[in-house]
DNA sequence: ACGGTCCAGTAAACCGGTTTGCTAAACCGT
DNA sequence: ACGGTTTAGCAAACCGGTTTACTGGACCGT
């Protein structure tokens, strides 16, 4: 029997009060419309009956949702297991919520970003690390609702959150370079896809070409045979030391693309036995929190993760109705060498002479 | 002018192909009722207008939203910034995901938590660290929403996801008894409001009687004036232990109640030049990621968050229609120690010689 | 006494789907 | 040829709000 006690509906509210739909609608939403009077009776009738607008019925009446959605290709779990991804998400709510907008995650359904896509109810889309090529690009694009793409070169003319890969990544070689390091060794972060790896337009593509420009510099070549992939995660970064050193490589130093994998690599490296800096320096990128707290603390290059997601809520925001600025409404935000402890200078017994090309 | 191409809607695809609303949408729902054909045909009507069912509208009218919500009464920012929610989360997602789910997350909302939970869509929802007098859970219950309490000792007849607090605490501590500790420090988490701290319910509280009763077995008392309390964070954790530093407590142990604040009370005791282990044992709970990689390894309790989030949303989904199931539906996981590197025998210097009561 | 503004509130259309009868035709066995 | 059962599809109600156009009365100045 017991019929769940069916909730009360705004036709409930407005029989009880003797007065129609309309009525009690503008008393919630535009109180100012009615007597002052008319206002307190139904709103005292509503509370009575504890009422509370559905908000699904109102989005349906007001083609808003109130929601803007992060969309991933990866899913929710290993995003959640990544700090950077929180610092960005913590970013994005700040800005969200300021905005009275609440946030929805959008990753892969049984496997199936588009899937996932179409069942989104959102008024916008931020879409992390997904490559402008990316099928699922175009079916957001057609379905008319605003978008910004982050951490992904994008089409010159897509709205669009960038960081200055290049340089950031050019200022962590120098920094090595500085400190007398000939020997490296690049851990990289592979691609979602296999294949979407050899695009220049990749993370990894962007930063190793900084590295190598620095490198290059100093007349060194970063040969591909020291650069490793793996997920960017402490694991990965583990993992990815290991196989370097398994295959017999003993850079002086580590380039890693992801503070995570720079965790790792340091985790490594005492494992077998070498003192970081002294042994080894080890160089990050992204700046999380926890960068500060490693032991040593880790030198890395620092990048606004916090700020880029209230930035990507703000674009996506006003790419609304109809952008009012013609602009491609791209961001990019610079990125600088943070020295903490994990660099030092190169270890004596590794110092290469000097060669007599000069 | 150019009107936004507004999307196509189901009226459009049953005039475009001929049929009645209905018959699309059973084409897309439940092909069965339709000949093999039609389906085909309304199909490739569909595909070609590239119509995508409203999933606003689809929500109302089946009156479920697909998804599960996520409740904090914390700020977003501050939760994404957390590993611990992190890895909670990221069970939930798991979990919701193989349901078919998508997650929400509710807070909040311009300092109201109670707006938010109105404006929120959701089928389900999963409360974490609301203390079962919150006002905002009533109003949950009065929704008739099912939802599910953790970490916050509830009422025995509320659904909820709990942790052995207790035993695990009492385990840490009777750990460092063994190595012959006496002299504590104890770093707990603030309660969100405050006065909340008092009630025996939160977690701290808990985790303290554990600390206590196997500080008592050894015949040592655990003073009010030895705990410190701090937000859950490594911050946190640096400020309460320069905190009780300041205020000259030389503990030879530190009992973090989260592993964030032992981390930085890890660091925090680094840069007052202590060694630990040597100098000083540190003890963390919750066992997150990251305390298989600082330096040393944090000996902590742990607890299963990824499991935590998954079993929340399997009770909460079938905590549905009308749940099945008379009893509770509660669900205690069993904590225990995990020992690494950031725990050893009290140094000589402060051993303590063992009094003479016996 | 009269036309014009305001004011308070209403009726009905609408948002875009799902779902429940219902019907007409096809099929069936006898 | 006939009643009974499927089958394929339709019309209309419904989900629970918002919003637009309209109305009747009060108030206003002349």
């Amino acid at each position: 029997m017991e019929q769940a006690t069916r909730r009360s509906t705004i036709a409930d509210v407005a029989r009880a009060a003797g007065v129609s739909k309309a009525a009690v609608s503008f008393a919630f939403n535009t109180p100012e419309r009615l007597s002052t009077d008319t206002v307190a009776r139904i709103r005292d009738v509503a509370s009575g009956l504890d009422y509370r607008p559905d908000p699904v019925a109102r989005m349906l009446a007001q083609r808003r949702t109130w929601t803007v959605g992060i969309l991933t290709p990866q899913a929710l779990d290993v995003i959640f297991s990544n700090p950077y991804f929180g610092e960005f998400a913590a970013g994005v709510a700040t800005a969200a919520e300021a905005a009275g907008l609440a946030v929805q995650f959008i990753s892969p359904l049984h496997g199936s970003l588009a899937r996932a896509v179409d069942r989104a109810s959102v008024d916008g889309i931020i879409a992390v690390g997904l490559g402008a090529d990316h099928p699922e690009i175009g079916q957001i694009r057609r379905s008319g609702i605003p978008y910004v793409l982050v951490d992904s070169t994008a089409l010159p003319d897509e709205p669009a959150i960038l960081v200055d890969d290049e340089s950031g990544a050019r200022a962590a070689a120098a920094h090595l370079v500085n400190l007398g390091h000939r020997s490296f060794l690049v851990i990289g972060i592979e691609p979602p896809s296999a294949g979407a790896g050899a695009e220049p337009a990749w993370v990894t593509s962007r930063r190793l070409r900084g590295y190598r420009a620095a490198a290059a510099d100093a007349g060194i070549a970063i040969q591909d045979d020291v650069v490793v992939l793996g997920p960017a995660s402490m694991e990965g970064g583990i993992e990815a030391f290991q196989r370097a050193w398994a295959d017999g490589q003993r850079p002086t130093a580590v380039l890693a693309m992801s503070d995570a994998m720079a965790i790792g690599a340091l985790r490594a490296a005492r494992e077998l036995g070498l003192r970081v800096p002294a042994d080894l320096s080890v160089v990050g990128f992204d700046d999380l929190d926890v960068a500060q707290y490693t032991d040593p603390p880790l030198t890395t290059v620092h990048q606004p993760n916090r700020q880029k997601g209230e930035e990507a809520v703000r674009l996506v925001i006003d790419g609304g109705p109809r952008r009012k600025s013609p602009e491609p409404a791209q961001h990019q935000f610079a990125t600088h060498l943070v020295v903490r402890g994990s660099t030092a200078v190169v270890p004596p017994s590794r110092q290469e002479v000097p060669d007599d090309r000069s």
